[in-house]
DNA sequence: AATAATATAGACAGACCTGTCTCTTCCTTT
DNA sequence: AAAGGAAGAGACAGGTCTGTCTATATTATT
């Protein structure tokens, strides 16, 4: 039998999507509230404080962005070159869907701009943990710069993020994963 | 004899210091009425609403971008290529500079999510005004496919933004423009 | 069936921000 | 020197948002 959602579950689910979608600051408690049907002093049981629930909306989308990494190192277990150039293509999948709306942490980071805010400093945290798997791929991969290369991934995949959120129809995946893996060999043949 | 600055030139650079460093919700009407020493019914005589001075804060950041095309240009007058590979120098040695705070452009995007915001309007249109400036310049440079090309540097660049913004310790502006022009060789490559 | 615990609905306080308005001061022009 | 216009200082209204609190309804337990 199906285990009922908790009130604190549905909360988050709608605030995932009303955070990610419209942006953090844009979305009032009361707007999570009402479309989660449940009662303020509900909501505040569950959450403390909305910053509490940024928190938990950042760690979601955290531990689903590992889980991505976690699915290209399952999908070519014999090649960790095979398991980025994968990961690659993956995500200029994941860019092209109609309801990507760019890299949740960016957006919050921005939205968020003082460091010592802990919604900002949340992100960041995320974001630097998600990069630290990627790099531990390029290495894995025994690509002969490591760090540099996985620099420029972050840098070209960050953009990208950001041009599929910004300017969506002009968006072209392909580019994205073709860019890369030019990177990616520009490596290797630096090896060579 | 050096002409005074006026009121509405004062607001508008201590505007600009303060939108591009702090954010443009973070700061107030209040804090930059206070800072440019004016008074509010001044300031409000100078700009009707806090969104046409930001409009302005935006304007004079395209403004200044182009000079930056501008300065790449006279810079390798013969060359168009030369042209493109001198401006990604450059733009990697502004994103060093410690008061860079990213993309004002993207900044302003992401703060106003809202499409139909008069300020997302304006940033948009005026990232996008920047990026056929960037576009032209690869179509003149006779390389094979200008729009591709210019797309895969406007995410390379739009990334390095980001990361010179929000992980300013970790940003190598080298490793920008290397990628930047393995990119573009890649372009000059496939057309042989 | 009665009582205890929990959820709902929504009023309300407090903070913050934009934009208007008033009052006073200062500067310029005649 | 006097008068008129512009600028400064800041109160105030109206809006929005978060978080608290009260009163009513519903569910669970014994």
């Amino acid at each position: 039998m199906e285990k009922k959602e908790t009130a604190k579950e549905r909360i988050l689910r709608v605030a995932d999507e009303l955070f990610y979608r419209e942006g953090v600051r844009a979305v009032g408690i009361d707007r999570i509230i009402h479309e989660s049907g449940v009662a303020k002093a509900s909501f505040y049981r569950s959450f403390a404080t909305k910053d509490e629930l940024v928190a938990a909306y950042l760690e979601l989308r955290r531990l689903q962005f590992l889980g991505n990494i976690e699915h290209a190192r399952k999908e070519h277990p014999e090649s960790k070159l095979e398991q980025l150039l994968f990961l690659m293509d993956y995500l200029a999948e994941r860019m092209k869907r109609p309801t990507y709306r760019g890299c949740s942490f960016m957006n919050t980071i921005v939205e968020f701009p003082e460091p010592t805010h802990p919604n900002h400093a949340k992100a960041l945290e995320s974001r630097s943990d998600i990069w630290d798997e990627v790099t531990l791929l390029a290495e894995e991969a025994g690509l002969p710069n490591p760090r540099d290369l996985s620099e420029q991934i972050r840098m070209l995949w960050s953009g990208a993020a950001m041009v599929a959120y910004i300017n969506k129809d002009d968006f072209k995946p392909e580019l994205f994963s073709v860019a890369a893996k030019t990177l990616i060999n520009s490596h290797r043949v630096a090896a060579v």
